[in-house]
DNA sequence: TATGATGTAACGTCAACTATTACATTGTTG
DNA sequence: CAACAATGTAATAGTTGACGTTACATCATA
């Protein structure tokens, strides 16, 4: 199982409003445009990054801007808004072990605190990458 | 999205096998009933994990065994054996970015490096695990 | 040869992701 | 105020993968 596009199409809007956020006003078309995929899948993700605080959107008017530096906001902060899975349920646990096998009855114990372990690792390691680091590695390559 | 639950089952397979293994003949039908899932669910999973050469199965007279000391099986083994995803595709990249933005022109190569680190940090914690962790923490609760 | 087990194909159901159309709502501007 | 450009969101559909189930060919041994 994959982690959705709609991760890595959050960053993308973080990269463009970042990098022409000045220059034009950011529209759910605009960057439907550059990310290729349909405005309406780019406002449901947009809802959910200005659930989560990350940005805020003009009603109306339109246009997107981010409410915080964008080397405050960590790959997982946007994980987060976008992905969210409760701590332990990075793995999908088969739901009825047989509580009269001795196995059955105490895998989960056995288990859960080592699936914690893997899926914190994870998330640790996607709060040491910022969308700054992602902005200026594209603007070097322009 | 999550791991399926492929994973959870080969871990209770083998803790089924190096439990009970030495007392009872381990079936499909056997693991079937202490896992509570049906026993051909079990069987594509037994021949996962055969094709990664980590049990043995035999036919005709049924039964399954392990290859090797379950404290040199680890997690990922077993997470390479049943859900493997290629490196860097544990994200879901969105397919086809506009490659006449200077954004979408360059968001893979700012972004396919971290997201390795990132999934390569959850797998080297799974390597940290092995089945004998299990199998010794459902031995003291028994 | 009968038996008990595995291997696997062929369905079916369900949930999640993604795409798309449609339209009510909103803030600005002529 | 009316026209507009944009957002918010409901409704629908296609696709994919997970999981369940039935059925049956194949296999090793008693």
């Amino acid at each position: 199982m994959q982690i959705s596009s709609r991760f890595t199409i959050a960053i993308h809007i973080f990269a463009c409003v970042e990098t022409f956020g000045e220059e034009y006003k950011i529209t759910s078309d605009f960057l439907a445009s550059s990310i290729n995929v349909n405005p309406v899948i780019i406002r449901k993700i947009l809802s959910q990054l200005r659930n989560a605080g990350l940005i805020e959107v003009a009603r109306g008017t339109g246009g997107t801007t981010v409410t915080r530096p964008v080397d405050k906001i960590t790959f997982y902060d946007v994980y987060e808004a976008v992905d969210l899975l409760e701590e332990g349920t990075l793995f999908h646990f088969h739901e009825n072990p047989n509580p009269c096998c001795p196995v059955g009855k105490n895998i989960h114990t056995a288990l859960d605190d080592k699936l914690v372990c893997i899926q914190r690792a994870m998330e640790d390691e996607m709060k040491k990458f910022t969308i700054a680091d992602v902005v200026n590695k594209i603007k070097r390559s322009m």
